[in-house]
DNA sequence: GATGAATGAGTGTTCATTCAT
DNA sequence: TATGAATGAACACTCATTCAT
């Protein structure tokens, strides 16, 4: 419940912005508690990290294992980026986001988690491209810079598709991308949120896959 | 300088994390000096993110004035993205993060110069895309999500493709994508940064451009 | 086993700086047990005390009760401190230190028996040195105050002539008196704490004894 | 101000038991102005010790360069220790007690210090001693072994001769050294501390000086 | 007897901010 | 303009103590 909810709080404000009572409130617990539980703050923050990194490692490992076309490859990744991302939000929140200031230091827990998950997504996003493009399935592109905009792709679309938080207003929230109006005043967008996932595969298949391609 | 330095600061650290105290220090001031200048920390923080709008949006202005292609609008604002992050890059990235949580009141300049901006951007790509996909140049896609997308694109290689500091350790900073080496223990990147511009464009104008499309 | 810790702990780092869990984890217990052993931090210490009075005071006792000649009672006191300085140090130490400050009632156990201690102590003294100038064993001296010194003597030798504990750092302990070097950079000084209590005795004997005196 | 009133305090509770709110109030300030001219409770406490340490350390210079008789030179010490508590008893309490635990690291400035002083002390006294032995003047004796015995009769004098403070009752304090009463009721001793000081001096002359020594 | 879990009250410390000059 | 000194409010954290079992 602890964990639960400095998730929540710190996804929503930042690590340095949530307190550690407003986190014991919100949790129904007290101040010390979490210090029985926890060596502190950091501590709390740092667990957290690490079990997101160990569940997201854990399917990325299944990931690898399996042998699929390159761009099912990179269809996968997205998904599984979408799919976390809607089972624990706050969480994978946390791990598109930099470390706090404090303990972003090369040796903490935190920031060696978070160098790891580049490098291996990274990793397994050139590995995937360069073989498409050998087996002439994909177009001519250099390998490590697509895998960069690939991952920045997908952190991006969990960081910014997001309906951002007014702590101090209660649970009042607001969508991130709000209905867009054309000139004559009328929404132009049905929820483009819900097929974003789609979209997203399409996206990058499209620009990675050769001429004739289709799904 | 003092707003050099605290863009600096705050883009580093973040808005909690920094104190008035280093601002003053790093910017060669006293702290009653910045409080003669500004409000407050907020009121520096706020005033920040207005110039560097007021900077975005005038040129984002000059850019929906101009005719051009759909996929020329679209490859400009990429470019302007990546130009100004290069300009003014702690600034640039102080709008691609989130308000600080106590700044983040929908009615706050911050809040709502931040609302503005990923409306103006989401209208603009949306319109093009649109326009697109009317003249043929385009293929099918779904404008909105397609817009969201891209927005995402262009806000995450801003936001990842950047060496984090560690600000408590002097200078030392690293590199968030480190080179990637092979099974031979071989560097198989060659600065991908470098070209990330011109591979971002060219990733989504393959994605975007109907079939037999060239440069 | 808890008692015997509480006291090493006390003596080594003060009341106040011992923590109940500290007692707890190093006599092999927890918290709640010391809570049912004892009424709290407080009563732990009063009782240790308390136990240690009780143990000095039926010593003394004794010797109060032996007719001697008045340097052997004096002799016999400094050795009684030696004595029982050697067998239970840590009580002792806490015995020639002041009560923690908020045990330093008047009303207190602990304050109360250690104005008994000394009021007792400076009585036996004052009533020896009086005997031993009455009978002409003693030069003229001012009762009071030499009792004053002579226990000041006895409390302060326990309490310097004992090695300095370092808590933090495991059991890293060191002398009080470090061995003094010579210009020559020779030790010259050979354990003198082993003789120490002989020569206190003798220093006080000499400084009494009238002229012709010898052992 | 605040050095004076943290001294004050830090010698009749003890440095943990003396809390910076209290240090705060009773020096007519705020905590935070305390945090502004000091680093911490610790650099507070430091800082005493050090300027009592300077203070002391310079006076006994001058006492070591002076040539006196080898009796005289211990008397000096003696006077000197008696004066510099009449002057500053709040500090010089400080230096006769042990560092607080936290601070009791041989490598702190505190723990440092204290070593210095029972250093200098003791080779001052020894040297004294081996000088009086050699030239005739004093009797016999070991001379490691009494400069440890005069040095702890000097440190329990200004340790003992001290009233108690019971700082939760206001200003209430009490006289370590009750007058005593005799078996008849009536007090027995006038004031014995009035002239401690040279009891003490005497006390050690008669101990030292050979035979047909007078004042 | 014994303990894991829990807490009220307080600690040292920091921070954004202000005041007097 | 500029600053040394000062502060109210809050912070992370600890402690002696208790409770339910």
């Amino acid at each position: 419940m602890i964990l639960k909810t400095a998730a929540r709080l710190f996804a929503a404000q930042g690590f340095e912005a949530t307190t550690t009572i407003q986190i014991a409130r919100e949790a129904g617990a007290t101040e010390p508690l979490i210090y029985y539980h926890f060596k502190g703050k950091d501590d709390l923050f740092t667990r957290i990290i690490e079990a997101t990194f160990s569940e997201y490692f854990s399917r990325l490992d299944a990931l690898e294992k399996n042998v699929d076309s390159p761009f099912g490859q990179i269809q996968k990744l997205i998904e599984l980026q979408f799919d976390i991302s809607a089972e624990m939000p706050d969480e994978v929140q946390l791990i598109v986001n930099a470390c706090p200031a404090k303990l972003n230091d090369p040796e903490s827990i935190c920031a060696g988690n978070l160098k790891e998950y580049r490098s291996r997504l990274l990793g397994y996003l050139a590995r995937s491209i360069s073989q498409g493009i050998e087996s002439g399935e994909f177009v001519q592109v250099p390998a490590e810079g697509t895998a960069i905009i690939i991952l920045s792709v997908i952190n991006g679309i969990v960081r910014y598709a997001r309906p951002v938080e007014f702590p101090h207003r209660g649970t009042h929230s607001s969508e991130i991308y709000p209905p867009l109006v054309d000139s004559t005043g009328g929404k132009i967008n049905q929820d483009p949120k819900k097929n974003l996932r789609e979209a997203a595969v399409e996206f990058c298949r499209r620009s990675l896959m050769n001429g004739n391609m289709s799904r």
